[in-house]
DNA sequence: GGATTCCAACTTGTATACAAGAGGAATCCA
DNA sequence: TGGATTCCTCTTGTATACAAGTTGGAATCC
């Protein structure tokens, strides 16, 4: 990480980061559901900020596409859009598939996905169950991936992906069944990147997240009728 | 009252967008150079604003990844990587071969590739050779190609991507020689995709803009020094 | 003369004040 | 009663004031 090198790396957060961590965490633990509207006071007063740090970290949010500003009319997280979420999916295949062939280059990667490896081939009974665990180790197993093809950029914008649809992708984690598969399909995949085979490591990458794309659309939509009967009913 | 299908896409563009793109193109035309350093106030006093709005310009082109804050230390252009750079062009190749082989999906993209070839397969007789104006084209050729695709998010990220190369990248048409390449080589890829040959087009792009790749960098060293020496000599 | 210390000027980070405009509720008129 | 209108409140956009911290250099000491 280039990042430990630059003078201020150890300056504790400022205030416009951290409202920005609270407000991204509030949007991916449904705190605030896609088209709630809000303002910019409140988030202030929610905060002990001033509207200053906070526009800032709206303003980030907004750049990242997780936020709307309407002109002098408040702002509102940005509605689910399926049609989006399936564009960054295909992306996703795209880098991860285009990492997947940097990485067998040179013959099996080997050291590279030691680590990924250690987590995913493990015995049945050694493998997790909780869903944020799951979901967390997930995202890990393919930031780590194109992280180890070695291109900073493409793990920039792959990481800029995975913020885009954590807040549906968590959602897969929460049928046993898919748990189950992800594991079986991580295993396969980091079996065929081991033995060197790009054609084989890419042909399961890319059915592991179509599968994926699909499953979490299911489940998201029946989430959200769900979230939303219950805030109605609970007041 | 017919308004337009986004609320506020006929406002004009805010303080901060003003100063932003004009930032950005001092950046880009060497106004301010890769390791330039300057403070907030120099740039409120030039484009007539307050910090505020500075301030946010100023931060979404260090997002961008054009700019660096040192805290209560004033700014800097960051300097040319070329590390980087080069990260940015393989990331480019991956995005617009993909993009490429989602074009000839179905069949021939025929239409959606229809402006491109009016531009890019002229007679020699009609080429345009001012290196502003082509370095434009080329650019908005790659946009396009990627554009046609039909992948919005894919679109995005190289949308930023161009805007990151784009300080280097425009030198490489100061060479007449790089012009007519370019133009050769466009007028291959788009003869390969509008036959539907996605491999060839592929094959085609992938080298067209690794060789774009090592000559703009051959060009940008060249050049920086040229404009150090001068800046020196000219006080 | 050289190293050191300390200060004052600047810098960004944050808070607050002011300006311009959008939206909705109350009101007025037919 | 229905509809248009006016006006007031609240919103974001921008400017300014204040706080915290860095740095370069002058003054000082050895």
């Amino acid at each position: 990480m280039p990042r430990a090198a630059t003078p201020d790396a150890d300056r504790p957060d400022s205030l416009a980061d951290r409202v920005y961590a609270r407000l991204k965490a509030d949007i991916f633990d449904f705190r605030l559901l896609p088209g709630d509207r809000f303002t910019e006071n409140e988030v202030a007063a929610r905060s002990g900020a001033s509207r200053t740090p906070v526009r800032q970290a709206l303003y980030r949010l907004q750049r990242e596409g997780l936020l709307e500003v309407r002109f002098r009319n408040g702002w509102q997280v940005r509605p689910i859009d399926f049609g989006h979420i399936d564009a960054c999916y295909e992306l996703r295949i795209v880098l991860e598939c285009a990492a997947a062939r940097k990485l067998c280059e040179g013959g099996a990667p080997g050291a590279a996905l030691a680590a990924l490896t250690a987590i995913w081939q493990v015995p049945p009974a050694d493998r997790l169950t909780d869903p944020a665990v799951v979901a967390a180790l997930d995202e890990a197993f393919h930031l780590g991936l194109v992280e180890a093809a070695g291109n900073a950029e493409m793990a920039r914008v792959h990481r800029e992906l995975s913020d885009k649809i954590r807040i549906v992708r968590r959602l897969d984690f929460t049928e046993p069944a898919r748990v189950t598969a992800t594991y079986d399909e991580h295993a396969a995949i980091l079996a065929a990147l081991g033995a060197g085979d790009a054609a084989q490591g890419e042909q399961r990458l890319r059915a592991h997240i179509e599968t994926s794309r699909v499953e979490v659309r299911k489940i998201t939509l029946h989430r959200l009728s769900e979230i939303r009967r219950a805030a109605a009913a609970g007041g």
